[in-house]
Parts: structure tokens; sequence; C-alpha cells
RNA sequence: GUGGGUGUAGCUCAAUUGGUCGAGCGCUGGAUUGUGGUUCCAGAGGUUGUGGGUUCAAGCCCCAUCAUCCACCCCA
């Protein structure tokens, strides 16, 4: 028979690999809990009209990316390619700006796109994201950069650098997109096939072409931090200000611009070192525009995700597995013993206590390899002399082979006190 | 979507110019009665990704397809 096999591009998280996966899951909540953000959980499946409205007709993400398919009723439904979008149709379906007048919100979870897989980039993939609605000032821009920064330090990478730029407002980026276009005129010749296309649709984007000669021509086109009107000017200059109070380092990159139309002013991007093609791990940016376009009020925000497929890729080079606690093995042998040993680990379990068996019984031997296997470090045996005198030998795994603990008979009754006991001390708990 | 590399045991990899597909690790069992790790012994596990083709003969050559990796594209 033929065997069924997982969709391309989207994988299995087996049992051996979710355990680092839910560590940096709980480390970033963790972060986000002490600046004071809390979670959103939207649906999967969005109106194909929410993304075509926020992340525009003309972006790659829409054209040719999204996983798009028709509901019974004929109306168009797509998998989330990004948190956004959503994040805000909530902000305004649930007129959020009326119950308060700042929200710090954050999501975790699958985003779907159909892109030609490669390593750290799946069409599964997973991002965490983290949206400060309803706030303009360039305190906020500061905030989500020191987030994400501190996010990216708690589930513990290193090894990165943060690029910084500006693309303007409304009032000031259509006379530099202008301005920019008629620079690129000039020098379409120069330009490759793809940028000249882009020259009219989005001229922008011309600037972080990574073709050779499109880049010449980026680094001699007018920069868009020359063009910005008053307002954009001093915000950048006072996020940078900030940035630097935080002594975080960066760098202007003024050819990076969004593939997402709905940025304006402050965009950040997080580059780490070592992972290919696929190096940008984190990036955001304001987006004034973005809650007004979605039929909602006039209402600023700024926001950024991570690529938690990436970043945990990177994280595996370096750090070590973690770390799981001290369990118990019971292990059962003859009349009376199986029903003892269940008595006992229910016990145990109701402490708290990690407590495992070998379901299948089998010889003394073939349990105790079990427990070893499973890390046990105390294995528990209840053998027929166990069960008449009413006692558990208790095995300690590690313990020296001559060590006076190494193997001892307890008494039933006394058994948790001794286990707790013991566990404490090793678990480095209690005095 | 474009170009290229790779698919052999659960994993990492061998297999001469086309001539019986092996090893290490892992898994299971055993080394005298109820005790793990180390050691020793044994065993299971493969239509060589799949489907065609060439040939007396294909893991190896050809075509297609699927998967994966790398680059482009794009993005987190």
């Amino acid at each position: 028979m033929k065997t069924i096999q997982a969709i391309r591009g989207m994988r299995d998280i087996l049992p051996e690999q979710t355990g680092w996966w839910r560590r940096m899951e709980r480390q970033l909540y963790a972060a986000l809990a002490q600046f004071g953000y809390q979670e959103i959980r939207t649906p999967i499946l969005e109106p194909t009209e929410l993304f075509k409205r926020s992340i525009g007709e003309e972006t790659d993400i829409v054209e040719k990316e999204m996983y798009t398919f028709e509901d019974r009723d004929g109306s168009k439904l797509t998998l989330r390619p990004e948190g956004t979008a959503a994040v805000v149709r909530s902000y305004i379906e649930n007129s959020q700006w009326q119950k308060e007048p700042l929200s710090r919100w954050y999501y975790m979870g699958p985003m779907f796109r159909h892109e030609r897989p490669q390593k750290g980039r799946y069409r599964q993939f997973y991002q965490v994201g983290v949206e400060l609605l309803g706030a303009e000032a360039p305190a906020a821009d500061v905030e989500l950069i020191d987030v994400m920064l501190q996010c990216m330090g708690a589930i513990g990478l290193q090894g990165f650098t943060l690029e910084l730029n500006s693309l303007g407002c409304m009032s000031c980026r259509p006379s530099y997109r202008e301005k920019l276009q008629i620079f690129l005129k000039k020098n379409q010749e120069k330009l490759c096939d793809n940028c000249r296309r882009r020259m009219d649709t989005n001229p922008l984007r011309v600037l972080d072409c990574k073709v050779n000669t499109c880049r010449q021509v980026g680094e001699e086109a007018p920069k868009i931090l020359d063009h910005l009107c008053q307002d954009c000017g001093t915000h950048f200059q006072t996020v940078r200000e900030g940035i630097e109070a935080l002594s975080i380092a960066y760098h202007i990159n003024h050819r990076m611009v969004r593939g997402l139309d709905y940025y304006t002013r402050t965009t950040f991007e997080l580059l780490a070192d070592g992972l290919g093609a696929q190096n940008a791990v984190a990036a955001g940016g304001r987006y004034d525009g973005l809650v007004s376009a979605l039929g909602g009020s006039q209402m600023p925000a700024v926001g950024f995700a991570a690529g938690l497929d990436r970043i945990l890729l990177k994280l595996l080079e370096t750090l070590q597995k973690p770390e799981t606690p001290e369990s118990i093995f019971v292990v059962t042998r003859g009349p009376g013993a199986w029903p003892a040993g269940l008595a006992v680990m229910q016990n145990l379990r109701n402490k708290g206590l990690v407590v495992r068996s070998d379901v299948r019984q089998g010889s003394i031997k073939a349990q105790m390899k079990r427990a070893d296997k499973d890390g046990a470090r105390f294995v528990l045996v209840l053998g027929e002399d166990e069960v008449a005198e009413g006692a558990v030998t208790v095995k300690d795994m590690k313990a020296a082979p001559d060590s006076a603990d190494k193997q001892k008979k307890i008494a039933r009754d006394a058994l948790t006190s001794y286990l707790l006991e013991k566990l404490s001390v090793a678990n480095g708990v209690g005095k």
C-alpha cells in the first residue's frame, strides 16, 4: 500500500524536537510578559480580502504565495500568510481602541506561504509577532525594538545585527518616490529586467534588489532619509536616540524597504550570522496607515515578527539540550506486584513526581534496561519479596556501586518521604 | 516560479569499468534462577524514493515523477 506523506514544505515536529520548541516559547512568553504584552489568538483562516487589502495586491505574497480556496458557499478563504493583518482586523472588529488607548499584543503560531521550501523556510512556518497599537510616539518604535532584542536574548540567540531605516509617511514618501523614479528612469539601462518592471509599480523595491548593477544604481540613488518631511525626520532622529540610550548597536540601511505595503516610517530588521540566504530572523516597523486601510479609525501602530523556525535552527548550533526533571521508574514482577505498583505510582504522581513504568512488563532485567534508557534516577522494584513484606526496593541509578544508598529496602509507608527527601536534595530544592 | 546537487536499513554512510547491497550507531533477545550502563554473542530490519526504459545483467546508465538540500526569487 502506498504510504501518505506530509504535504511539501510542511513537516512534523517530532517529540524529540518539541522540547526545544516549548522551551523557546516559554522564554518568549516570559520576556513579553515583562514588557506587559498580552497574547491574542486569531483564526488561521481569514477572508482572502483581508490580506489583499493589508499586505497589498501587488506584493508577491498576495500574487502567488497564498493558500487560497473556496468555502462551500463560494466565498474566498486564505490560510494566513502573516499575523499582523488578522490582529488589526480583530483590533477593529472588537473596537479595541475604545476600551483602552494603547494595546500591547503578541501572537504565536503557524503561517502559510506557498514558496519553494528551503532550509529554514517552510510552507507552514512559525512566527511570533508583537504589535503595539495606538501610539505615534517614537518611544513606541524604540520599545518594540527593545522588546525584539530582549526576546532574542531571552531565548539565548546571539550573533546578529540590527538594521534601521525610515520609509517616510504619506506626505513625504510620494514625492521621494517620484524623485527616485526619475533617477531610475535615467539609469534604467543598468537595471535588471525585474527592476525595470518594478520601477513603475514599486520603485522602492528596486533598492533592495541583489543584482550587482542594480545595487550600484541603488547606492547612487537619492536616499529616502534625505527626503523625509520634518515630522518623519525628527521621529526617526528620536528613535535613534532611544536605541542609543539602550546601548543597542545598529546601522542604517537606506536600501532596506519592505515587501508589505502597509509600512510607514521606521522599519527594522534583525539579521543573524550564518544562516545563508535565510538570514532575516526578525523584522518589523511602523504601520500607521493599516488600521484605517482596514476600515478602522486613523490609528498608529508598530510591530515586528520573528521567524521561529530559523531562530531554532540557529539556536541548535550552540545550545545544550533542555534538562529534564529527575524521575522514578517502577519495576514490578510476580503475583500481586502490578496492582501494588499502580498504587505506589499513583501516590507518587500525586506528590508531583515524574513516574514511569514499562507497561509491557517482561523480565526485571528488561524493565531495568528500560528504566536506564528513560534516564530514571530511582528505580522502585516490587517483586514477590517486597509484596509479601509491604516494602519497596529503591535503587539509586546514579549512586556509586559501593554507596550505602545504592539500593535499600524501604517500608511502603516510608517510601514517599524517603524519595521526596532524596529528590529535593538532588534537584537542589529545600534547605 | 527558475537553475543545480542528492535520494541505499530507524540514523550516518559503504558497495570496483553495470555483475549476489554491507558497516557503525540504534532496536530486540541472550551470557543459569530477581537488577541498568561497560563487554561478548545472536537476531530482526532493504522491491536501493516511486514508475517506466536500455541491457544477458541496473543501487550505478536514460526518461519521468516525488521528496529533500543549495542558489535565485521572495520573505520572518
